[in-house]
DNA sequence: TTGTAAGCGTTATCAA
DNA sequence: TTGATAACGCTTACAA
């Protein structure tokens, strides 16, 4: 039956159906202009009616273009990374450009692994937020050429651009929060130090510390991985010390979960016996009981610019001096939003 | 220099490089044992220093296949879907596939766009949660030959196979726990009529409610689209009424996240003043004051089914007989977890 | 074991 | 305005 759905039929297929060159139909579909409006008309009407669909990968592979973006993020189950996602596929969408995501779930051999793919696919440029894997690694990915930025993380490859937040800052305003409330023992949970995100969030700590004559102890700050679980075991160590902290500082929404808990578990009373911030404004943090007073990061805005910043790479790429330029990098300030999970140390505790 | 990072050079030319046929290296790569030990690695070598990258876009047209399958979810930021995309990602990579993810957002038009684009990709095949759009949109799209699955909500398009959750039983579990503890005058906020989850849902209630001679009011009822504004615009309404209800079921977990600030907003009192209980065991559900009682999802094992079936029918395609064979339906039970968000209604409100 | 050549489904160049 | 024809980069009969 006519314009049955099932199998789908070439160019060449159709062509031969209505006897004209297959030349015709995809000027017809592409360059419409340069085809007699009679004979754009017949076209159109037979794609319409046997339902036929340009077969891309050929597509692609004749222009050099896939009209495609891949965005590889460390985590989607992270609200911070689908909210990304969101804003990514919102700003490129409005450019016709498609995006497909790969969740490299934390793990260097997912993040090689997708970019291999993203790569191998041909799509025409990719955003990364970087997972940590070795920079050597990378560059054998045949990454080489296309078009790259990296967000929230920057792995240090060249050429491509970059989309950060202020992490020192952040940590400051936490910190600086803290202080005045009058806590000195603050502890901190960050992420993995092969991160920058991970260190930077540790040293905006110490420096602000530092500046308010407080000195470092080093045994007051856990790596962990981001993760939920790194976040409930790095809390239980430092929250089970005998001089334990009167406040934590959480480098993410997701170990902040891990570590509330914890503190339930600990059966520790926030924030009258333990003041607690976090970065991200997760979904869910006006919810819990305190809601969390958080360190915000301007995500919509982050998402924008990496589609901004990626789609100029595009433009820019194999003409002259696209080469030499230097690649863009954008640094957002974080907000620092009170709430009720923060308060004066050394209230009195009651039953305690 | 050699082996410099940058452009990728192609079969024909690293073929040039070691005076040997491009049909060679191929086969090298691809069936290492047809061609000489010498040979091998002579190539092998090449393509290590050179570090060539077979262009997947070529190989993809010549072979038909792509290895990749595409996954459309109908919001990314909902953990529930993300925790989906996880579980199928797991699964699918386990077989040597890579998966890409689109984020329809909700929208019908959003998830035409991701099919058209799968579709065009020519990936192997696609996992689906359905939208909402028109049964005959999608059947233009192309569709038709690729293996598909549907996963969470049907759409009726044929040939596919379907992974549910089996949605009156979870809503019984969830009327039948309320009716235990006393309550008759449930409200509900439901999804959207036009999609399985958000009538059977709804169904499930309803039933339940008749079951225990209690009749049904559909006054009582509200359908929201699933996100989380509907959910606090529909608890507003609800819970504004005189004669208001003393339960409240809500359809999914981002609903259920507008509801709770609807309630905040309301000073109503959790489960004193009401009892909550919602769909999707979300990951902040436990941390919310007071920790929900849900109706859980088996999310893992639907995700790592869905894969299976979609392998299944991959495997099947151009198989005798498989045109034929009837699309798989695989229904899963939820778990109801109490927690403290539900009570017996009408306790004394005050000094508690 | 290796090379030659055809072809996957498009689009772009060149003639007609 | 339309039609041949040659790529795009790879895989795979078939020949050598």
């Amino acid at each position: 039956m006519v314009g049955e759905v099932g199998e789908n039929l070439t160019l060449v297929e159709l062509a031969k159906i209505l006897n004209v060159s297959a030349a015709t139909i995809s000027r017809a579909l592409n360059r419409p202009e340069m085809v007699s409006p009679a004979m754009r008309e017949r076209v159109l009407d037979a794609v319409e009616r046997y339902n036929y669909r340009p077969n891309g990968v050929a597509r692609s592979l004749r222009r050099g273009e896939t009209r495609t973006v891949g965005l590889v993020v460390s985590d989607i189950k992270n609200s911070f990374y689908s909210s990304i996602v969101q804003a990514v596929e919102d700003a490129l969408s409005e450019h016709g450009y498609s995006v497909v995501v790969c969740d490299a779930n934390e793990s260097r051999e997912k993040e090689q692994r997708a970019l291999a793919l993203l790569a191998e696919l041909k799509l025409d440029g990719i955003i990364h937020a970087f997972s940590g894997s070795d920079l050597s690694e990378l560059n054998r990915l045949g990454l080489g050429s296309i078009p790259m930025v990296e967000i929230d993380r920057a792995s240090g490859m060249k050429g491509a651009g970059t989309v950060l937040l202020d992490n020192r800052l952040g940590s400051r305003l936490a910190v600086e929060h803290l202080l005045e409330l009058g806590h000195v023992r603050i502890g901190m949970i960050s992420g993995p130090e092969r991160l920058t995100t991970g260190r930077e969030r540790v040293e905006g700590y110490r420096l602000a510390l530092e500046a308010a004559g407080v000195s470092f102890d080093s045994s007051l700050v856990g790596f962990g991985d981001f993760q939920e679980r790194s976040g409930y075991d790095l809390a239980k160590r430092l929250l089970n010390r005998a001089d334990r902290p009167t406040a934590l500082l959480v480098a993410n929404n997701e170990m902040m979960a891990g570590a509330l808990t914890a503190l339930r578990e600990l059966g520790l009373r926030l924030p009258d016996e333990l003041s607690v911030i976090c970065f991200d404004d997760a979904r869910w943090a006006t919810h819990v009981d305190p809601p969390l007073t958080v360190v915000a990061q301007p995500l919509e805005e982050m998402g924008r610019t990496a589609a901004t910043l990626l789609l100029e790479q595009i433009a820019a790429t194999g003409r002259p001096g696209a080469a030499g330029r230097e690649p863009r990098v954008r640094v957002f300030p974080p907000e620092l939003i009170v709430r009720r999970s923060t308060s004066r140390p050394g209230r009195p505790r009651k039953g305690r």
